[in-house]
DNA sequence: AAAATTACCGAAAACGTTTTCGATTTTACC
DNA sequence: GGTAAAATCGAAAACGTTTTCGGTAATTTT
């Protein structure tokens, strides 16, 4: 009933616990008997090796954290899905914990994951997250952590990201390029580092174009849970404080999908009146109608390629090799589809 | 910099390990001098109890598994999210797998969680699996089991689930009241049991009023990374092969929204030529045009349940009781949209 | 045949915790 | 002051593994 034990071999085969230990795992200084001995009662008592046991010995748990701020949410599941994919080719299991964009329960799980000793620590950051003391912390125990999509630039560690700057700088020369003249941002929170910079890449193609930047046409949005309901209001706002207004760069497709939906049912036509681009590339944005311009953001990869970092940290830091932190941006492409008309620049 | 231990306290304080280790856990027998100052040090020190040490005293992790078929999908998605959060409220951490519908994958899964000694394990089966010999393996070693929406009906386990074959009638009547008369099916793989149970709902749907149940209107989809894809396979499919068809009841809102496209793109018009009901209730269907209606499956809640049933049942296992295994059956309801008409019956 | 090398094995320590149980000290009681 | 009870503590064993290192036995070399 119990698991077979290597003790349990040993006293089997009349040789000690260390020898079992060793030819399981083909040790040089076992006889090929003994290993043929062992390995043929091992598999049939089918012996596990106690990872508990392999843990305190070894001080490794083959275990990595991942912290992610929602869950129900086709870019951040797409980062699961590769991370975990990975991981798994490595032999890593995946604890997932879910910040709720909140920085207290962030602050909890990290430690949370600390005094679970995982092996390291991939975390895109929740909205509310200012201060970085918890992943100090982290670094501070040499523990390896790498953060992706949602990042703080002023922690030393290393990054997997987008240029979401450039991406949104182009998403914004595209609606210039189909001949808008004035176009609304609704933009994300305050606080995370890609709201700020599809700001800055906003701001920046209005003024490398000649067209003045108008604060007013900036709207704030949360992006959680109410996402959808949030682009609603934001464009029923938006209708009654503007009124030639023919375009809007918006922060993440789904918010852009409630703008949608709100515009339809005031009689707005898109593109005619108002033409649109999203952000992230949901599934959903390509079956709507119209169907959603909007930047493809390479979630699947962006969780593949941040576990590979944080692998080779693992590595380097168990051979206490010193690593240098990387900053690795994925290419992102504007895909052009129906909210958006033809460019005629 | 190394992370403190019992030892360390127990020699800064110059008294024994253990009474360390009691002082911190509260034990009666210590006094509560020593407490405090134990649990100042402690502080200080910021020690965390070593968690591989722990786990190979006390034999448990306090970690559950969770196989899982697809992480990228709005419904399996919503059942992560509720394991997770309700883990965390206990105290307890999840391991995550996809199986990719893989059984296969599936089955190393079952063993790498096993080997991990997970104190219980959540899974909603792959498409392909059809020999459960590595879920009898788990329960044989007393280690706590519970499956969720695809399950085996023949393995004795706690189950949680949907009615799935009630959901199916009752979306199918939704289409006779409508005033469908010739009504198709797009039913999932062969081997889930949801499958089975949607189609044979569909089919009794038919034949309580007396309607002709005619194989040829049934196609087959996988449901898996192409389900969209199927979904308008599938219509154009339809289309060729039949002509007086005026109503679906499709096993997914991914491969309904997927042959509303191709309907779309045909001008069959929705739902006046042809009315469909999906099933899920994906957030998306609320967004499409004409908005899908659909059977209401609460993702977020079966999985708050699964992970309810699991706990009690790792603390009843501790405590050498036996379980009785329960099947939970949750609520669903139909969500009329615009894909079909006004009931008339 | 003696010496040197190689092949094989096990004793011991260690990882950090928890729990039982007996020992000692303190307090309470008559 | 003597006894009984209560309070407080620590020794020891255990969980199952890994790794170092020294020792013996077998083999090879001179």
């Amino acid at each position: 009933m119990k698991p077979a034990t290597l003790k349990q071999i040993a006293e089997h085969l009349n040789i000690s616990i260390p020898t079992v230990s060793k030819a399981l795992k083909d040790y040089p200084d076992v006889s090929k008997k003994t290993k043929g001995l062992v390995k043929e009662l091992a598999k049939t008592l089918n012996y596990k090796p106690n990872t508990f046991a392999v843990n305190l010995r070894t001080k490794e748990s083959k275990t990595i954290g991942l912290i992610i701020p929602v869950i129900v949410h086709h870019f951040f599941s797409s980062v699961i899905k590769g991370i975990v994919a990975q991981a798994e080719k490595k032999g890593y299991l995946v604890i997932i914990l879910q910040s709720n964009e909140s920085y207290e329960l962030e602050k909890k799980q990290i430690d949370l994951l600390l005094s679970q000793r995982v092996d390291g620590i991939l975390i895109s950051l929740a909205n509310g997250t200012g201060d970085y003391k918890h992943l100090e912390d982290v670094i501070s125990q040499n523990k390896p952590i790498v953060m992706f999509d949602k990042i703080a630039k002023i922690v030393k560690c290393t990054k997997v990201i987008i240029n979401d700057r450039q991406a949104a700088y182009c998403a914004t020369q595209h609606l210039i390029n189909t001949g808008c003249k004035r176009i609304a941002h609704f933009r994300g929170a305050l606080l995370p580092q890609n709201s700020i910079d599809r700001f800055l890449g906003y701001k920046k193609a209005l003024l490398d174009n000649n067209l003045p930047y108008d604060p007013s046409l900036v709207y704030i949005c949360e992006c959680g849970d109410m996402s959808f309901e949030e682009g609603k209001k934001n464009a029923r706002q938006l209708l009654k404080d503007h009124t030639h207004v023919d375009g809007i760069f918006i922060n993440t497709d789904l918010v852009a999908i409630g703008a949608m939906t709100e515009f339809n049912n005031q009689g707005v036509k898109i593109p005619e009146d108002i033409s649109i681009v999203g952000f992230s590339n949901w599934f959903m944005s390509s079956v709507i109608s119209p169907t959603l311009t909007t930047i493809n953001q390479p979630g699947y990869l962006m969780g593949k390629t941040a576990f590979k970092q944080l692998y080779k940290e693992i590595k380097k830091t168990k051979k206490k090799e010193l690593i240098n932190h990387k900053e690795i941006i994925l290419k992102t492409e504007l895909v052009k589809r129906e909210s958006t008309k033809k460019e005629i620049l």
